[in-house]
DNA sequence: AGCGTATATTTGCTCCAGCAAACATCTTCA
DNA sequence: TGAAGATGTTTGCTGGAGCAAATATACGCT
């Protein structure tokens, strides 16, 4: 049962993942942003008006509220984002990139899109790119129903 | 720069990831397992004589050797595992797995693997599923150069 | 208007993992 | 033999993340 296929697979996919994010871990320390603070940027500076409300950050993350609280705290205090009261409803917050923290985006994504290549995309001929993104699609939207997050990256990607 | 196919190709894999991975962690929650512990269960399991060195354990699964350390702290704890001086050299453990927990993983395994399938490789046809373990597998040799615990993984696969 | 429930965020507590230092033992080489 | 350095494991400390409770506000119904 040890020996079981899908263990194997499973295995698989969880060593080459945590290898590539391993790698690209390493250059967003350099930076001093951990992945989690990466993610969200990127998701504030995608978003119109670089803004999203806390819940929104929770639910495209995958974090747990407190620890979307706690993950903008630090971006606070490093002064890449900023929070916003919400106009219509008094107890929700939007968190909002700031130009530092979109200045910070331009330093750092250059060399994240080259070690992504290098690690991950460029490994793969252009077919067994498409075929294996085909696969992680469906993968993920059985996995992750509300994630249409995703609807603007599944756009993008179309 | 936001909109880089690399970046959509990587929050895909990420998404995809953590999304089967958290499915799976419940299940081992349920049984009072985190996911390392399970990993490590999991490779001792397959070693011969069921043990293997800590340092052993640090590089197959990637934790730092005092990750490695807790982690056999609490199997030892739950009684899944014990601590076996090493004869030959006193500064080194092995970590046995015990009957114990052999018998948590004959519990665990069946709905591990139904859950595998599930949400991952049952999500795929056979040819996706061949063409997606064939292009991690290529992923994870370039990114984990020594993991060679993949040596029995892959010949499993073979 | 006013009560009860639902929703958004934060805070307190706890567990888990890494790093660096401590410690024990081995190895090498003079 | 006996130091100096290498290697295997554990320990002290810190930061990050989740859960559940606290807080503030909104909404619905009478």
């Amino acid at each position: 049962m040890l020996e079981d296929p899908r263990i194997t697979a499973m295995g698989l996919f969880v060593e080459a993942f945590t290898g590539v994010t391993a790698r690209l871990n390493v250059q967003l320390a350099e930076h001093g942003l951990g992945n989690v603070d990466f993610e969200v940027l990127v998701r504030l500076s995608r978003s119109p008006g670089g803004e999203l409300r806390m819940t929104d950050l929770a639910a495209q993350t995958g974090l747990s509220t407190s620890g979307v609280t706690r993950v903008v705290d630090r971006l606070e205090r490093d002064g890449l984002a900023t929070r916003r009261a919400c106009p219509t409803d008094r107890r929700g917050s939007f968190t909002v990139v700031t130009a530092a923290g979109v200045a910070k985006m331009h330093e750092v994504l250059p060399d994240h899109l080259a070690l992504i290549e290098e690690w991950f995309t460029g490994r793969l001929s252009p077919e067994a790119l498409e075929a294996l993104l085909c696969s992680l699609r469906t993968v993920r939207d059985a996995v992750r129903p509300g994630a249409t997050s995703g609807a603007a990256t599944t756009a993008a990607a179309a």
